[in-house]
DNA sequence: ACACGGCACATTGTACACAACCGCATGCGC
DNA sequence: GCGCATGCGGTTGTGTACAATGTGCCGTGT
């Protein structure tokens, strides 16, 4: 129970997705990977207190932090009951996917007539980081990647508003596939990632808004959604009984 | 400098916006409302100590608030330097406007198809509600209505992810509306909300969208953005000196 | 007279202490 | 035996003290 992290003051954190930034940063970047790598189940309860002492700050920060996560979907604030990982529903899902189509569209027609070389170099190279990551077996690091590679192109598109949306959009995204991918089929094949930057490098609106939607299409098509419709709400009931701090034994006495 | 209002603890506020909610939400709808009034100019530093002190409420409170308003768009919160009304540039009206026009066309779309007959009857009832503010000439009532509008009709599409980003692109535009509204014209015609509703009631897609461009097209068009485009950036990086705690004597002098 | 350096003030960032609230368990009454 | 009331533990909500940072002023040196 109280395990502690080194106070984290000093600590350049070479490591993963931690940006080089303020203690809030460093906190929303750990608890936001260890939800999507899984070892945060949804619904598991975040208390402010016990990552107070993790990561060796004091609840104010853990508290911004969590606003942060809530604001961006992939945390629930529920008033005077604390935190827990969001489990979003089918319903949610859908909602999401929806959004992110409509987002994703405007997107590549804007990066192709913005995106600059240097930024199409930097796309390249985040393809090759996540099909590393996927060789390597690195599951959570390749949805994060591939997550990161999708912000990337938001970027590309030079419009904040669509910037700030498709941030939360993909992390919810991201939560969503974890949650629900099916199989062990790779979720974002990067060769659909590179075909899109070709086709943007060749400015080709036409072509790269065809493969992004149907980049889009074999995302959801590889959720089954429809499937566990019938028992979503049901998990999303009982998803607290299941809260495992350590792996393995998951499951709840019947 | 300490007038102070009542803690407001038991002050039921039946008056404008203020939400009947927690005391954030009553703070951050009077600061919000104050922006969208013009009262705070863009560009206003927010000191946390004195909003703390008006409002009869700690600077913890003050600091949410603030944060959920930099979240909106509508505050900027410069680490170490305080929270400022935020004074958007030309550039990022810009893509408010792009963003919105893509976020509307797609709300609308969704409206037709999932508006229940409640829903538009409050939408009715708020379009009465903002003819009635601009009869009285209450430009900041107005403008915030007319906000709301688009924001219910957002609710009426049944798209959490959308609505969230309309809330957003809502604040800003009001907030943009009243930095860069060209003459006393009604900047938001009511007549154009209700043929949008009729169109929506008679689920008549093509019709609702094409209203709802044309509509984005008139706010816009009466904005002066082009006009002022040269002296933009000058105007934004020159903002400081324009704090004016008080209406009037709001020039530099040169 | 101007520029640079250091000091003092003001404001924000953080941590902590106390208060309020919720959920649970125990025990009483029916 | 069942249901409800009440007390208790624990967690969150809020206020406040202290630390850290940035800003502006003033003095000094060139």
């Amino acid at each position: 129970m109280n395990e502690q992290l080194q106070p984290l003051k000093k600590q350049p954190r070479a490591g993963k997705a931690a940006r080089s930034g303020t203690q809030d940063d460093i906190v929303y970047a750990h608890i936001f990977e260890a939800i999507l790598e899984q070892r945060l189940a949804p619904g598991t309860k975040l208390s402010e207190e016990a990552l107070g002492e993790i990561f060796g700050v004091s609840r104010t920060i853990i508290r911004r932090a969590l606003s942060r996560l809530a604001h961006e979907g992939v945390v629930l604030l529920r008033p005077n009951r604390g935190a827990v990982v969001a489990s979003p529903s089918v319903e949610e899902a859908r909602q999401v996917f929806l959004a992110r189509r409509l987002v994703e569209r405007a997107i590549t027609e804007l990066a192709v007539q913005h995106a600059t070389a240097e930024q199409l170099a930097e796309l390249r190279q985040m393809v090759n980081d996540e099909r590393d990551s996927f060789s390597r077996g690195d599951r959570g690091a390749g949805i994060r990647l591939s997550g990161e590679f999708h912000l990337k192109l938001a970027e590309a598109a030079k419009n904040a508003p669509l910037i700030s949306f498709q941030r939360s959009l993909v992390s919810q995204t991201s939560l969503i596939i974890a949650q629900y991918e099916s199989g062990n089929r790779s979720h974002c094949s990067y060769d659909e990632h590179t075909q899109l930057i070709d086709a943007i490098e060749a400015r080709d609106a036409t072509l790269a808004v065809n493969l992004m939607m149907h980049h889009m299409d074999h995302i959801d098509s590889k959720l089954n959604l429809d499937e566990e419709s019938a028992s979503d709400d049901l998990h999303a009931v009982f998803s607290h009984l299941l809260q495992t701090k350590k792996p393995g034994r998951s499951s709840v006495k019947l």
